[in-house]
DNA sequence: ATGGTCGAAAGTCGA
């Protein structure tokens, strides 16, 4: 059965219909995995969804902020939802496939502006949150897909200026060993660079504050598809939307579109 | 080095 399997930072579902109704138009997408969905459960748009032809929701949100939601056009199992932080924060949620394989959609802490964790709470809270989540990925036995908006550009070549953003959070080095550690708790493949390797670029975000976000081309590779080592050979492509960030009222973050033999 | 723009909300805060 072949899967296309989407990972996508909405920065609001109610804001953005369009943009469901676009991606849709560009992609086939069998399973859609948002985060930032900035609405409660109570208000999600459910109706408009099944029209997109997702007759199978699963969301967690909260007021205002984080949100994560799968939207599914094939009958899925919910597998769990995971507060690591124990702080009613909505930021992650799973789904079983039908092959049996746990589908796992995150949205990390950004992390604030300043990257020390005395200065500012916030940055601690984003190592903590990986941490918590690297003890969790260890313990897994199954195989598995996590994918989301990491909030984190570990390679030089996954941001416009590696030397530039080393201070900046989002690139700093305590967030990507912090990165590195939770990849390496479950020899999770990177498919990100496992189709598009370095040295080329590749970016997931561009900020809204650019005059011309195409034209600068500041972007950073905060969003990824990971996958456990023995599913690596049913993943066929992965694929970066990035004409999405020119769509009319944009996210600032673009889909990435994952295809598996599942 | 700074400021730039968004959404949710009705202050500003978080990104």
């Amino acid at each position: 059965m072949s899967l296309r399997i989407a990972s996508w930072n909405i920065n609001s579902i109610r804001a953005r219909p369009h943009l469901l109704e676009q991606l849709l138009d560009t992609y086939a997408i069998d399973i859609l995995c948002l985060q930032e969905t900035k609405c409660e459960d109570n208000s999600f748009p459910l109706a408009s969804v099944n029209e997109l032809g997702f007759r199978h929701i699963f969301t967690t949100g909260q007021r205002m902020h984080h949100g994560v939601a799968i939207l599914s056009r094939i009958p899925l199992e919910l597998d769990c939802r995971h507060d690591w932080q124990a702080n009613g924060e909505a930021r992650h949620i799973a789904v079983r496939l039908p092959s049996g394989v746990a589908l796992h959609n995150v949205y990390v802490p950004a992390g604030g502006d300043i990257p020390d964790r005395t200065l500012n709470p916030k940055f601690g809270q984003k190592l903590d949150f990986l941490q918590r989540m690297t003890d969790w990925s260890a313990a897994i036995r199954e195989p598995s897909i996590i994918l989301g908006d990491f909030n984190i550009a570990p390679l030089p070549e996954d941001v416009w200026d590696h030397k530039a953003l080393l201070n900046v959070v989002s690139h700093t080095p305590v967030e990507v060993a912090a990165l590195n550690a939770l990849q390496k708790s479950h020899n999770w493949v990177d498919l990100g660079r496992h189709f598009v390797p370095a040295p080329q670029r590749l970016y997931t975000w561009w900020s809204y504050r650019a005059n011309d976000w195409e034209a600068s081309n500041r972007g950073r590779r905060l969003d990824h598809v990971w996958c456990s080592p023995e599913l690596l050979p049913t993943a066929r492509s992965l694929t970066t939307l990035v004409p999405a960030r020119g769509w009319q009222r944009p996210s600032d973050h673009v889909p990435l579109i994952a295809e598996f033999d599942l």
